[in-house]
DNA sequence: ATGGCGCATGGAATGCGA
């Protein structure tokens, strides 16, 4: 089984490069954000003659997620349950036996500021849901997205001069959903240094690799051992009109194949 | 040097992202 995420920063300019990209990679699951589209607007009619079922959750100029799937996605639910939120950050469905949470995680702006308290208080929403919820209740999950976190230093360019995306409070929110028992997958696997997620659309800025990992696939407990590489693909960072993201695409080896005795 | 680029809206200039 084969789950990916990527940030597309808009489907509609994204669209083609997206379709070039599921034609390359077949991807089991792709999990997408920052769609900047309302959902009438969502190219189902493209997506499905790709081969790919989708459940999506989108609104005008700003975020916007979906989950793609070769089988229907199933039991779809959107938004963190219980946190009233105006923000489509937030999607989960069940595709064959995982459960997928897929989210774009606020980005913050900065340490003191109102988007950094909501950042904070979606992140503890999430964690709690994933904690008391989710998790009991589906031990197969995959949590896959754009955290909007670089959780240890090895994840960030060391030219990056901002607090945010980087600072102790974001660092202990990426801990609290790790606790909750999920895993970083990336990090299962030996990755080359300086192995970044987004790069800035300034600056030369990927030409240069000053980069920072912030897009993640966490996996339950119950998935950890199946895991068989993760890697992030900087193909589509490479062309011309690019999203500021790169996908990253895991591996696994599921369902297991068990033998019977 | 706090800019730079790209996207959306709206139809120019501004807000926002990370």
């Amino acid at each position: 089984m084969k789950i990916a995420t990527w940030n597309v920063n808009s489907l509609k300019v994204r669209l083609h490069q997206l379709l070039d990209w599921l034609d390359a990679n077949r991807p089991d699951v792709l999990c997408l954000q920052e769609l900047k589209l309302e959902d009438k607007a969502f190219p189902e009619a493209e997506i499905r003659t790709a081969g790919y079922y989708a459940a999506y959750s989108g609104q005008k100029t700003y975020n916007g997620v979906a989950i793609l799937a070769s089988s229907p996605p199933e039991d779809v639910t959107y938004g963190i349950p219980g946190f009233s939120d105006e923000q489509k950050r937030l999607i989960a469905a069940t595709v064959t036996d995982v459960r997928i949470v897929c989210g774009y995680f606020p980005n913050g702006q900065a340490p003191g500021s109102g988007k950094f308290a909501y950042k904070l208080a979606w992140l503890d929403a999430l964690a709690r849901w994933l904690g008391m919820e989710a998790l009991p209740i589906h031990p197969n999950l995959v949590l896959a997205g754009d955290f909007n976190i670089a959780p240890e230093a090895a994840d960030a360019h060391s030219g990056w001069k901002g607090e945010i995306l980087v600072s102790p409070p974001e660092r202990a929110a990426f801990r609290a959903l790790i606790e909750c028992g999920l895993t970083d997958s990336f990090r299962l696997f030996g990755q080359p240094e300086q192995s970044f997620s987004w790069w800035d659309y300034r600056m030369g800025a990927f030409r240069r690799n000053f980069g920072l990992r912030i897009d993640h696939i966490l996996v339950s407990q119950a998935l950890r051992d199946a895991c068989r590489a993760c890697a992030v693909d900087k193909t589509p960072r490479k062309l011309e009109r690019p999203s500021d993201h790169a996908p990253i695409v895991l591996e696994l080896d599921w369902p297991h194949k068990r033998l019977k005795i």
